[in-house]
DNA sequence: CCTATTTGACCGGA
DNA sequence: TCCGGTCAAATAGG
């Protein structure tokens, strides 16, 4: 956790200068640890209300056709309630790591779809993944054949969206420092904001479904900018391999971004302190080197600059 | 039988 | 007192 820490402050990643005001308590041996202990002794506070709400992470993703359900960040989650939200129309979903009883895991999540685009799910991360889950690793690269990505900075507070909007590519005002763009404008758009914390609590998402390869619409994103193969050949060689390798022996995953595919294009936007914060923990858990991404994201302009050769290994 | 989901009740902060 | 968050019994599914 230190290290956590000490990543955050020295990974110039935070684009926005605010990442050291984190209030993020996941520390080591602090005495405000969230762990939320069973309180066998005494069982009529039981349901005491835990206060973890310092590290939470919003997203907001398209489910498009898909049910919530086929959305997939990585990490296996169990319903234990649902709720009526006053002045929302529909439910709001609340889930904890599968893995809460086994490993002590405290992350949780509440999905919400949006009143205006109930295509739209907000999701709010709470807490940060203790677990190890073999299928969040298992699960890390397998990205659409033909993706966009679009990975920007932003200077707000930090929040985490995931979209999928094939009509508006940027919404954001706020000029983007850096991003990816993998998807065409049909695909499905994931933009990400970090809300109250600085760190990267969740470094990683998974739109997986069973289709990937040859999937209805597939032809659809012929005008992807690059795919996969163009991100792992190129992007990916760009960077540590404990930075893109998703089979590291790292128990901590190293993985940047979990592509699965809905058959659909699909986009990614993420604050360059996100992409810092993920390259962050593998660092320390591998003490590999790894290159200035705050230098590398600044100087690629996915949509324009990559080079037209390698789309071309994509098709 | 085991695990996950549903859903009404409960808790407690605002 | 309201309402968001959580619990846990009932239920469903494999």
């Amino acid at each position: 956790m230190l290290n956590c820490k000490a990543n955050v402050g020295e990974s110039k990643a935070n684009i926005n200068g605010s990442m050291m005001d984190s209030p993020c308590s996941f520390t080591n041996g602090s005495p405000k640890s969230e762990v939320m202990e069973p309180e066998i002794k005494n069982k009529d506070v039981f349901k005491k209300r835990k206060t973890m709400s310092t590290c939470t992470e919003q997203v907001k993703v398209c489910l498009g056709t898909a049910h919530e359900g086929s959305l997939d960040d990585g990490y296996s989650w169990r319903k234990y309630g649902q709720k009526d939200i006053l002045g929302a129309k529909f439910p709001r979903g609340y889930y904890r790591c599968t893995y809460r009883n086994v490993q002590g895991c405290l992350a949780t999540k509440q999905v919400q779809k949006s009143d205006e685009d109930p295509m739209i799910c907000e999701i709010t991360y709470k807490g940060r993944h203790t677990c190890t889950q073999a299928s969040h690793l298992n699960k890390t690269v397998i990205p659409p054949s033909k993706t966009k990505v679009n990975l920007l900075g932003e200077n707000k507070h930090q929040t985490h969206q995931i979209k999928n909007q094939p009509r508006q590519e940027k919404i954001e005002q706020q000029p983007p420092k850096t991003f990816f763009t993998f998807g065409s404008s049909s695909g499905l758009e994931v933009k990400i904001e970090d809300i109250d914390h600085k760190e990267g609590i969740f470094p990683s998402f998974c739109f997986s479904s069973p289709s990937i390869v040859g999937s209805e619409n597939g032809d659809d994103n012929n005008s992807s900018i690059f795919s996969y193969t163009m991100i792992e050949n190129n992007l990916m060689e760009s960077f540590s391999p404990a930075f893109i390798s998703p089979t590291t022996s790292d128990i901590e995953s190293n993985t940047f971004c979990h592509w699965g595919s809905t058959g659909l294009g699909q986009s990614v936007q993420s604050s360059g302190s996100d992409i810092t914060d993920i390259v962050s923990a593998p660092t320390s858990v591998t003490n590999s080197p790894i290159m200035d991404l705050d230098f590398f994201f600044d100087k690629i302009d996915f949509d324009t600059d990559f080079p037209l050769s390698t789309m071309e290994l994509c098709t």
